[in-house]
RNA sequence: GGGCCGGUAGCUCAGGCGGUAGAGCAUUUGCCUUUUAAGCAAAGGGUCGCGGGUUCGAGUCCCGCCCGGCUCACCA
């Protein structure tokens, strides 16, 4: 038999041995009086005598280390990522309780009863009176020092990742900080979330592939939809003047350190305002939103500290100058020159080259958080033109750490020049180009009856939880990123030859 | 999709020159009533990712495949 087989085997005996002795092996309800975290946070810096009289407390837990010094022994109980040892000796419990402590195994959890107590080497622990059995482990835990290290299986089992490795369960509250976050802070702004279809008959928003499925009873094919933006904007028209989504946006493309097909985006929109009013909302959310999660506006990230508490701000021409490295630094001019632009770029238009060399000379080097702003009409068609240069479109990005964290625009409300973006958009589509934009003529036909001037923004939450924790890649904040099916997994089967 | 790297005990990793497969943790047994990566003594545990091939002999060499990571191209 291979250990893994004798293990199980092992633990399955090991079930009748805990009912006779008068426990469950997947017990009932336990009312603790304290959590881990409440009693490491409370009584963590307590002297010995503090903690007298004894403080009586009931605490369950996931057993995370044993040892086992004969007639007693000490255990970890881990909750809520904080842990609390336990002391149970022979004298004090029952001789059932003690049998029990004698058969546990890592990964089993269990509630104790007892008091608060410092060992001679001052650890916290509570002196055990009383064990519960609550649930058995059947297979082994990751290893204790190294915790689990192995990246598919961190992905595919990630509740062992949770138990085993602290840092990744401290992404995930802090990413759970960053949504809690942004939601107070709009809805103290007087914004109200809303929920807008995610299966779309026309996707659009953005510009990206969708994924296709189809719903039986009306015998359509729908697409999962690439952005809730379209369907916000109807809202605003509405009269719902402030509102925001937080959910999913699939894109049926590659995957990467930052792309994942299906990911998390907050979208805004707000009436009677502009990209220059987002920019300063936006400057004012990263910024508290930084402290909510981490306590402070700075983090470090790939080396470098990262600022929220204050965004730069260029134009995407300015940006261009800016970060150019050689020789023939250009002018504001050359960028704004049509000839020049072709010179460096292979893109047919004007403003779809200015954004080209944008991405190749600046993008990767916005490391510090940054505001582009003043984007190409081309790459825009949902954007209002500035109205002094209309081969531009009042739009900003916003980066940080080498990535696109953010897009928000003035939005266009005038429905004449909404119908000639999307005929120019088809047009691209025409020639070839995948992902532009269909003609959405129910949005348009929302536009007809008027949008008030209005500012909407989309934020990454993937992506600024990857620059908020630290990590380097955007499956470490996606608690089930995509990854090819694994195949024959058997447990059913090793369950099955277990019973008589 | 291309290139590079990886898959060895439940976990973390060695081995690589082709010649009986290793360590630590975990597990089992014994000793141990304030330990903490507890300790001491002993034991068990492996289709070396899968399938072919070369060879007297393959974890090791060759071919194909599967899964993953990094990276390039496309993409927020």
């Amino acid at each position: 038999m291979s250990l893994e087989d004798e293990l199980l085997k092992q633990r399955w005996t090991r079930i009748r041995e805990i009912e006779e002795l008068g426990h469950r092996a997947y017990g009932k309800r336990f009312d603790f009086t304290h959590s881990i975290p409440r009693i490491v946070a409370e009584y963590g810096s307590k002297t010995a005598e503090e903690l007298s009289p004894e403080l009586k407390v009931r605490i369950a837990g996931r057993v995370k280390t044993i040892r086992s010094k004969g007639k007693a022994g000490f255990a970890h109980l881990a909750q809520n990522g904080e842990q609390l040892q336990i002391y149970v000796r022979s004298d004090a419990v029952s001789a059932n309780d003690f049998r029990l402590f004698q058969i546990l195994d890592i990964g089993d959890v269990v509630g104790a009863e007892g008091y608060l107590f410092r060992t001679r080497t001052g650890e916290l622990s509570v002196h055990v009176e009383r064990l519960e059995f609550l649930s058995k482990t059947l297979f082994s835990m990751p290893e204790k020092w190294h915790g689990l290290e192995d990246v598919e299986m961190r992905y595919r089992q990630r509740y062992l990742d949770l138990i085993a490795n602290p840092d990744s369960r401290k992404v995930f509250v802090t990413r759970s900080k960053i949504i809690a976050s942004f939601r107070r802070q709009l809805e103290e702004r007087g914004f109200i979330e809303v929920e807008t279809p995610m299966m779309q008959p026309l996707y659009g928003g953005a510009t990206a592939r969708p994924f296709i499925t189809h719903h039986n009873a009306l015998d359509i094919d729908l697409y999962l939809r690439i952005a809730p933006e379209l369907y916000l904007k109807r809202l605003v028209v509405g009269g719902l003047e402030r509102v925001y989504e937080i959910n999913r946006n699939f894109r049926n493309e590659g995957l990467g350190f930052k792309y994942n097909p299906e990911f998390t985006m907050l979208e805004f929109y707000q009436a009677y305002t502009d990209y220059r009013g987002l920019m300063d909302l936006s400057a004012e959310l990263l910024k508290q939103v930084a402290l909510d999660a981490t306590g402070g506006t700075e983090v470090e990230w790939n080396g470098a500290r990262l600022d929220f508490g204050s965004l730069r701000r260029f134009s995407m021409r300015e940006a261009v100058i800016e970060f150019w490295e050689g020789a023939d630094r250009p002018t504001l001019d050359n960028v704004r020159d049509p000839q020049w632009l072709k010179r460096h770029s292979s893109k047919a238009s004007s403003g779809e080259a200015l954004a080209e060399i944008f991405e190749r000379v600046a993008e990767s080097q916005l490391g510090q958080p940054t505001i582009i702003y003043d984007f190409p009409v081309e790459t825009s068609p949902l954007s209002k033109n500035k109205a002094d240069e209309p081969e531009l479109v009042e739009r900003f990005e916003i980066f940080a750490g080498g990535m696109e964290i953010g897009n928000a625009y003035t939005e266009l409300n005038d429905p004449q020049e909404q119908r000639r973006r999307f005929e120019t958009q088809i047009g691209m589509r025409e020639r070839g180009d995948e992902e532009a934009h269909q003609m959405d003529e129910d949005y348009v036909r929302a536009l007809c009856y008027g949008m008030p001037p209005t500012g909407g923004e989309g934020i990454g939450i993937d992506r600024l939880t990857m620059l908020l924790t630290g990590s380097r890649t955007i499956r470490d904040v996606i608690l089930f990123p995509l990854l090819r099916p694994e195949g024959e997994i058997g447990v059913a089967e090793r369950l099955r030859a277990l019973e008589p």
